[in-house]
RNA sequence: GCAAGGGUGGUCGAGUGGUUAAUGGCACCGGGCUGUAAACCCGGCAGACGGAAGUCUUACAUAGGUUCAAAUCCUAUCCCUUGCA
């Protein structure tokens, strides 16, 4: 049988990894960073910038964001999330999990599953992960997530133990109902593709806090269940950067070689880096396009601050060393004209440029990994964006 | 010229004898943002000293006055708005 996606690995230097990613809808080079899509959009950036300038191969969607609106039935109805938002590159679909974490005075938990009250209106709402799998095979992305628990970064032995327990129950669960709906047919994004089944995939996720053994034992329990791809969860979500470090160290090595590992919602440049060395493959984060829209610009010498005085007469592009469309024709003095001023565009042009920057970074990553230089690159990248 | 109403910190605007260095909004300055409840949130915003609790100085058009105490009451002056000439 055909697999739903295809991934190999082209080069390797130390852990880090390039590798090639083929799904029914786009070849994705890995290391990869996905632009998040949180409602069917990546905030402030139009696809046709995605797909022309900055190339991206893949964006992430949210399963509890597009539940409450549009609503599931009038994806299915207008042909799924590709058709309906028009992306037709790759797409990886959030399970709702993250929002258990986030969404801590709204819901309520048992094993069951979730109960929401809709951020939106107050409306109750019911998520667990045979729900979360039919909203995702009506999105139709090319890659579901399974439902989880996100525990926060701080929570203690027995609540993460008991966490991720019942994390892994779940992902059982959620593989069970996948799969039944995949017989069914239920996928709207379904795409006959040479050599790949034209189904979705499924990725699994490890839980376990700061906790090694922990990790260690979900990591265990996650493969025995057997996934198209594996997720670390539950970083970067107010634990010490230490940790974090630790975590990735310890657990990604240990992960199946054969498989794309994927840390959920990191991060900054540097942690994306850090992560690239100790092995993981691909990555998701809000921040460029959160801190764009608020005036936070990364570059290679650093982040930066548009709303800065210091910047106000300042002609120079956000980042000189950046080839982007926004770099090659707009001044910092302008930017934050544009961003005193309140002017949308502000906050476009400078989401922009820092997913050019995440984008571009992988870029280089890759390359130097396949150069074998990605030590050399590591430090010199670290040093550099530790110099402003 | 007469009549009425006003002049408050960068700005708009509360406050009409006592925890008022003076509520708010905006502007300004700075910080934060990691599987997006986020075009958002937090802090600062008279000056000087101090790490800090704090101390001192100067402040509600200007100049006097009343009072234990005044942005708040009184007098004069200047200026603004509206109406009538």
């Amino acid at each position: 049988m055909n697999k739903p996606i295809e991934w190999h690995v082209t080069a390797q230097d130390g852990e880090a990894r390039c590798g090639i990613l083929q799904t029914r809808r786009s070849e994705i080079e890995t290391p990869v960073f996905m632009p998040v899509g949180t409602q069917g959009t990546v905030k402030g950036v139009r696809f046709e910038w995605l797909e022309d300038e900055l190339d991206a191969r893949i964006i992430l969607g949210n399963t509890y964001h597009l539940w409450l609106r549009p609503g599931v039935e009038l994806i299915r109805d207008l042909g799924g999330l590709h058709k309906f938002s028009t992306w037709n590159r790759s797409l990886l679909t959030d399970s709702g999990g993250f929002q258990v974490f986030s969404l801590t005075d709204l819901r309520k938990l048992n094993e069951d599953g979730v109960e929401f009250r809709s951020h939106v209106d107050g409306t109750k709402m019911f998520l667990s992960p045979e729900v979360s799998m039919e909203i995702q095979a009506a999105l139709g992305a090319e890659i579901v997530m399974v439902f989880d628990e996100c525990p926060p970064g701080d929570a203690g032995l027995d609540m993460t133990r008991k966490s991720l327990e019942m994390t892994a129950r779940w992902a059982k669960r959620s593989k069970d109902k996948f799969n039944q709906l995949q017989d069914e047919e239920k996928d709207t994004g379904f795409l006959e593709v040479e050599n790949l089944s034209g189904r979705q995939s499924l990725f699994g996720i490890i839980q376990g806090a700061g906790h090694l053994d922990l990790r260690r034992e979900s990591l265990e329990k996650t493969v025995e269940i057997g996934f198209d791809g594996y997720a670390i969860g539950g970083l970067s979500v107010g634990e010490e950067k230490a940790v974090m470090y630790e975590v990735l160290e310890f657990l990604a090595p240990q992960m199946p070689k054969d498989a794309p590992r994927y840390l959920m919602g990191v991060g900054t440049p540097e942690d994306l880096v850090e992560a690239v060395y100790h092995g993981v493959d691909m990555f998701d984060c809000v921040m460029p396009t959160r801190n764009g829209r608020t005036g936070g610009a990364f570059t290679s010498r650093g982040k930066i601050n548009i709303r800065n005085a210091k910047f106000a007469k300042d002609g120079e592009p956000l980042d000189n060393d950046c080839p982007c469309s926004v770099c090659q024709r707009y001044s910092r003095a302008y930017l934050r004209h544009l961003y005193q001023t309140g002017e949308m565009l502000a906050s476009v042009l400078i989401s922009h440029h820092n997913l050019a920057f995440f984008l571009d970074t992988m870029r280089k990553v890759r390359e130097a990994i396949k150069l074998g230089k990605f030590g050399e690159f590591r430090r010199d990248f670290l040093r550099r964006m530790s110099n402003n």
